[in-house]
DNA sequence: ATGGCTTGAGTGTCAAGA
C-alpha cells in the first residue's frame, strides 16, 4: 500500500462521477469518504467494483455516512464508535450517527472518521462533538495497542493551528477553531500519531475546505480540517502529503478537497 | 448584517453543514 486518501464528498449521489474520475486518475490504494448521505442499500458499491475497488460503508438517510474504498478487501470492520451515542445526542438527530468506519486493509488499520461539526461553541451539538471526541480518544488508544500500523483520516472538523485558518482573528474562539477542540486534537496526536501533512513543507495558506458562499474558494477563504494522522511506524515511511485542489474547481464540487498521503516503501 | 451556497426531504420551505 503506497497511497491513501480522504475526501468529504458531501453526498455520494451527487459526487459519484467525480469520485470515479478521481479514482481512475489517481488510483489510490485506499480512499475514505465522508458525508455519503445514503443508507447502505443505496450506496453505489457496484459502480466502485466496476473501477476495481472494494467498498465497506456505514450510512444513514440524509446526514453523515462514511465509506472506505480499497484495492484489497477490508477485514475486521467496525462501523460504530463505541460509546459515541451514550450521551444524549442533539435533539431531533437520528441515532446512532454513522461517523466511523474502522477496517484492516493489507495489515494496516484504517480509521475513517467524520467528526461532528459542533454548530456553535456552547450549543448541544458542540457538547456532542466533545463527547464524541472523548469516545474516539478512548477507542483510538485501544486500537493503537493492537495495531502498530494505524492511520486515522477523515473530516475532523478541527483546524489545529493558526496556519490552518485563513483569518485566525476572525475564527478565534469559534467552532472548528476553539481552544477545547484544538486541545482534543493535540491529545489525539499525543497518543502517538503524526499529522503527516505537517511533516513536509507546504504552500502558504493550504486549506482542505472552502465555504460555498461568498466565493470562498476563489478568495481562498478556507480551513484545513481534513487530516491524515499516522502511527509512528507508518509516519516513518510517509514520503509526501498534499491537498488536491483540482476537484474543488469542478462544476458542482464538494466543499472539501481530497487529502493524499504517499508511502515508500509499501506499508503493507 | 446571522445572510451568503449546497444538499436532502419532498413539492413549500426548512434543517444542517462549516
Amino acid at each position: 500500500m503506497k497511497m491513501i486518501a480522504t475526501w468529504n464528498v458531501n453526498s455520494i449521489r451527487v459526487r459519484l462521477p467525480q469520485v470515479l474520475e478521481w479514482l481512475e486518475k489517481e488510483s489510490p490504494d485506499v480512499l475514505c469518504l465522508q458525508e455519503t448521505k445514503v443508507t447502505d442499500e443505496d450506496f453505489p458499491a457496484e459502480a466502485f467494483r466496476g473501477v476495481g475497488y472494494h467498498a465497506v460503508f456505514a450510512g444513514q438517510k440524509t446526514y453523515n455516512g462514511v465509506a472506505t474504498l480499497s484495492r484489497a478487501p477490508a477485514d475486521a470492520v467496525v462501523a460504530l464508535l463505541p460509546g459515541a451515542d451514550d450521551a444524549q445526542p442533539p435533539s431531533g438527530t437520528q441515532t446512532p450517527q454513522k461517523r466511523l468506519l474502522a477496517a484492516t486493509i493489507e495489515g494496516v488499520r484504517v480509521l475513517n472518521v467524520y467528526i461532528p461539526n459542533g454548530e456553535e461553541v456552547g450549543s448541544d451539538k458542540y457538547a456532542y462533538k466533545l463527547s464524541w471526541l472523548g469516545a474516539l480518544e478512548k477507542f483510538l488508544a485501544e486500537e493503537l495497542r493492537s495495531h502498530p500500523k494505524l492511520v486515522v483520516l477523515g473530516d475532523y472538523n478541527i483546524a489545529p493551528e493558526e496556519v490552518d485558518v485563513h483569518d485566525p482573528k476572525l475564527w478565534e474562539g469559534r467552532v472548528l477553531f476553539s481552544d477545547r477542540e484544538r486541545a482534543v486534537f493535540r491529545r489525539l496526536v499525543q497518543l502517538g500519531l503524526v499529522d503527516v501533512f505537517r511533516k513536509f513543507e507546504q504552500p502558504e495558506k493550504s486549506f482542505s475546505w472552502w465555504d460555498y458562499r461568498m466565493n470562498g474558494f476563489k478568495r481562498n477563504f478556507g480551513l484545513r480540517i481534513d487530516h491524515i494522522l499516522c502511527s509512528a511506524v507508518l509516519a516513518a515511511d510517509c514520503r509526501a502529503c498534499s491537498i488536491d485542489k483540482e476537484p474543488r474547481r469542478h462544476e458542482r464540487p464538494s466543499d472539501h478537497a481530497p487529502v493524499v498521503a504517499r508511502f515508500e516503501p509499501s506499508i503493507s
